[in-house]
DNA sequence: GATGAATGAGGTTTCATTCAT
DNA sequence: TATGAATGAAACCTCATTCAT
């Protein structure tokens, strides 16, 4: 048997493309990852057959790492409020403490560089978050509004509140529950 | 920079750098974008000292225009409520209107380019419109919250009515009046 | 007016390709044939869009160069025999003169990078040596085989000629004059 | 070197880096005759020290093989013309049945891969069709011409019946006969 | 001022070869 | 011996910017 290949040096390889295109832009270029991650740098492609496979790669990982967290804890139990509570407050602190990974996954989200195809690996990770995204979509003030209308919101107003958290994170506790009341209202 | 020979060669370029951008991205050629604007490679650079001060003001000159539109009108005339309904309004006929001006704008936003001076010569252009959004941000349900929060959460739930009515042109009154209230609640 | 692209340029790059292949073969690098016509590697570019279109631009440098040195000289008039051997002659000055691009010139043409379009161009510049090729082809000798064999004879033993004068140069007008009678037994 | 595991592995080798050769070139990697060879890439270097060397075993491998055929049946009996016609047949049975084989060894040939010891090595394999190549150039046509001369234009005439074979495989046995019979004016 | 050819650093990717397993 | 991950030089090509015209 020759060498394997190593888990962790493939997620070195991810780390180091996170941390490089949240200092320098998805222009972040291969050679600067490989180094970063202490690898040479062909051996870059022995783990990705190129770098758009190692971005998308790289925003499945983040997805999953923050779907893995958000259906943790007391996923089906509690009223819709509280469950979407969680989510909230899950997110926030997986975007406080990782913010180069929100970061590069929004700049991900936003260039023509994921595929459906990835999008639709990573819609398979989402688990019973997905149930609660759906209820909140049926509620009352949705009326009329595309089922997902809701979930935009959410998603749209935790990174509103964490971009306040990170430069006030002092008042974090109180930020985060004032920023979801405000977002209940909407969506109540 | 003594005074440009062509203000409309000028406009052209920065016309040619957004259609390119929204393109291709932010690493858009410098030569691509000069070839759209039919002028040659070097005359881009007799205009803009260099891409990144393009780039610079590419986002000043959408943000200026934006402003343009937001600050006409019956501004300082009406309730907090109306006032800031034409915000969201002409917000999004322009967003509509010009799709790929949205995109980039956003991109440079969060990208590294855009220099707090040209963050700052944004601002001056806000004109009444801050004067609203100051108010938004005193009103009750933001109490405890930073003044420029429920302009953020206006700017973001914006966006995602502009989204999903890119997605449902036909439904596009019902949807903006539907996403503004849920808006409204959130911060009155 | 900016600096025009010079034609005595792009026949350096040619010349300095013919030479470069002819001394490491077609994996000859785009570098070393730029630092060869003294060039910089950027600017070969801007006179052959890529390797590939370098390559069959070279192979139809060749071939045009080649095939003006056969239609020169006393064309239509004479015996098809002597029309021939005007071919053989000239065909066998060049290839002696100019080693390096009759090797090259073999090399592209058994390669799979030159292409249909280039070898229609190409044979457009054929011109009266055609003529003379199809009434060999027409011979007697040649019935009952393809119009082309004749002139595939032709080449084929044109280049074991020049191999063999190439090795006994003092032998040159003899072993010309010796081999074309052999070809012209075989053909008539 | 010492005496080698398994002769089957590297035949597989080198029928791998025909096939893959004649698809794409000199420039054939490694890599991929090893995969086409289902060796692991490393093992390609147990039993070839290194590209250049593998490369010469296969051109030395075609020509024994070809050798061999030659140097079967009714060899040294026979008339000049008939052992002659053998040959012709028997290479062009060869070369339409294996045209990758002949195509590589052109190439091969062409190259300034193969070193003199691997031509020395090929010669001592030629056997009895070295004494009919000889006899053929001391032939009354051949006066005044190398000794060579008359084998080479074999080859010559070989190679282009072969191509006008491969095009038109129905008239195989009429181009062959024809096509030997030009060549035989010219060399008798 | 306008042009676009020229530049060479830097980008992504391939590759022959080595070597830990 | 066999394996294939690891390596980094080198390949082709792009690009922002300069500068001769």
């Amino acid at each position: 048997m020759a060498r394997l290949r190593s888990p962790q040096k493939r997620q070195a390889i991810l780390d180091a493309a996170a941390l490089e295109i949240d200092a320098t832009g998805l222009g972040a270029s291969t050679a600067r990852i490989a180094k970063r991650a202490a690898v040479a740098e062909g051996t870059l492609f022995t783990y990705f057959a190129n770098k758009e496979t190692l971005l998308n790669e790289l925003y499945l990982d983040i997805k999953i790492e923050l779907y893995r967290l958000l259906n943790s804890g007391p996923s089906a139990n509690g009223t819709l409020k509280e469950r979407t509570r969680h989510i909230w407050t899950t997110f926030l602190d997986w975007a406080i403490e990782f913010p180069e990974k929100r970061k590069v996954s929004l700049q991900l989200n936003m260039s023509d560089l994921i595929t459906p195809e990835t999008r639709e690996r990573v819609a398979s990770y989402s688990g019973t978050v997905a149930q609660t995204l759906t209820e909140l979509g049926q509620q009352g003030a949705s009326r009329g509004l595309p089922i997902s209308f809701a979930s935009s919101v959410l998603a749209a107003m935790q990174e509103v509140a964490t971009d306040f958290i990170a430069r006030q994170p002092a008042d974090r506790q109180r930020l985060s529950d004032l920023a979801f009341e405000a977002f209940w209202k909407a969506v109540d």
